[in-house]
DNA sequence: ACCTGAACACCGTTCAAGT
DNA sequence: ACCTGAACACCGTTCAAGT
């Protein structure tokens, strides 16, 4: 596509951050990387001596720095009673939006044995505002562990239509679903009846995301403020 | 293997699910499974016309099958005020459980696009005992995504070993952590101090779980409470 | 009906060879 | 040094053929 000037790791990277980000996981070869800087599939290895995997692993590299970027250009922190929770709430939500923009990127993480020390970067992060912020180690570790599950679980679309192609569900299907499963069907009509507008989605999984952080968040302080942990 | 009597696509799931098991989701090719089987490959397509889709649908099926056998024999609920905390909790736990047991599950989960019907009806029993217990729908959806998200984000090993091959960090690895990653290193001290037997892993998940677990369960009862959502 | 052998298109990867 | 063509072992899958 490109004039092919001087081929990178980087660039390599870049174009399989887009290949992964237009047509998914699954899509993501050697050879479509290759083919989408130009390139025969063998001059990768030049650039990745570790393989298709160390492409993976600079994937999320990838991923880890743009959470970092998003964080860079903060104001500093307040630093009165309780501000970490503010402080760790914008960087779950940072990462959030990246994960938002390559969802391939949690399936990938969670795929993957080992954690990349850009991935630590940012727990280290975190850590040192909790720390700092008078929660004990104990807490923060227990922070880390429930914050980074939401983050990384709260891609994949709960109520997503069954496992059919077509994007709407007929009459008939719908009639079927009601009657097996009562509660949900009745969720479902409760939440598209109180949304304002049903074109936006009945399921906001931003809203969704922010409520569960807070709750965590909240329950999180409430332990520190106890003494608790 | 042993005698191959009558291939059904009840054996071949099971066969997959012990590859799955034995040698992670990479290993679970078309091949594997049938060699499991003494069969050849495309005898698999007789039992699975939706082909490996259909292979990796049925894993999911299975998956929450188990939890639903889980779930089979427990004592009929309490229903005083706030009893389904304790209805939902032990939900999570037998899902939990099965996840542990499969750690392939969690990363499937996430991989594929629609929702089985099997896992929407280990949902839909959520929610019923969530709305008989008093909560409203709108709080009920909530919990689903935040539930949901912690079940299948929690399988993760958050602070595994680097990337690296050898089980042991080396004494220079170490100190080079520390130095990039104070706060880190330093919780791990504290964690590994104050755990009694320190083979037991002082990251002990279970314990992260159900602490996450009852924040969230706790957040929510307090929410209905309130009648706030 | 159920199973199989040969074959096709596609992977990751190696290696000897080009420039 | 960087890139490539041919090749190998392995996938998912098709199809015509066996029983």
């Amino acid at each position: 596509m490109a004039a092919t000037r001087a081929l990178t790791r980087d660039r390599v990277l870049d174009a399989a951050v887009a290949l992964a980000d237009d047509d998914g996981l699954a899509a993501l070869t050697m050879r479509g990387v290759a083919a989408r800087l130009g390139v025969e599939a063998m001059s990768l290895y030049h650039h990745l001596p570790g393989k298709k995997d160390e492409l993976l692993d600079g994937l999320i590299d990838v991923v880890a720095a743009q959470v970092a970027a998003a964080l860079a250009d903060r104001p500093p922190a307040e630093d009165g009673e309780g501000a970490w929770v503010a402080e760790v709430r914008a960087r779950c939500l940072a990462a959030r939006t990246v994960m938002l923009a390559h969802p391939w990127a949690p399936p990938l993480l969670a795929s993957r044995s080992g954690i990349r020390p850009a991935v630590f970067q940012l727990y280290e992060d975190v850590l040192g505002v909790m720390v700092r912020g008078g929660c004990s180690y104990h807490l923060a570790h227990r922070a880390m562990h429930a914050l980074g599950s939401m983050v990384l679980g709260f891609t994949q679309e709960l109520f997503a239509p069954g496992g059919g192609d077509d994007a709407e569900a007929t009459e008939a299907e719908t009639e079927a679903m009601a009657a097996a499963l009562p509660y949900t069907a009745a969720m479902v009509a409760a939440e598209v009846h109180a949304a304002g507008d049903p074109t936006l989605g009945w399921c906001d999984s931003q809203t969704e995301f922010e409520f569960t952080l807070d709750l965590l968040l909240g329950g999180l302080e409430r332990a520190r403020v106890a003494g608790r942990l």
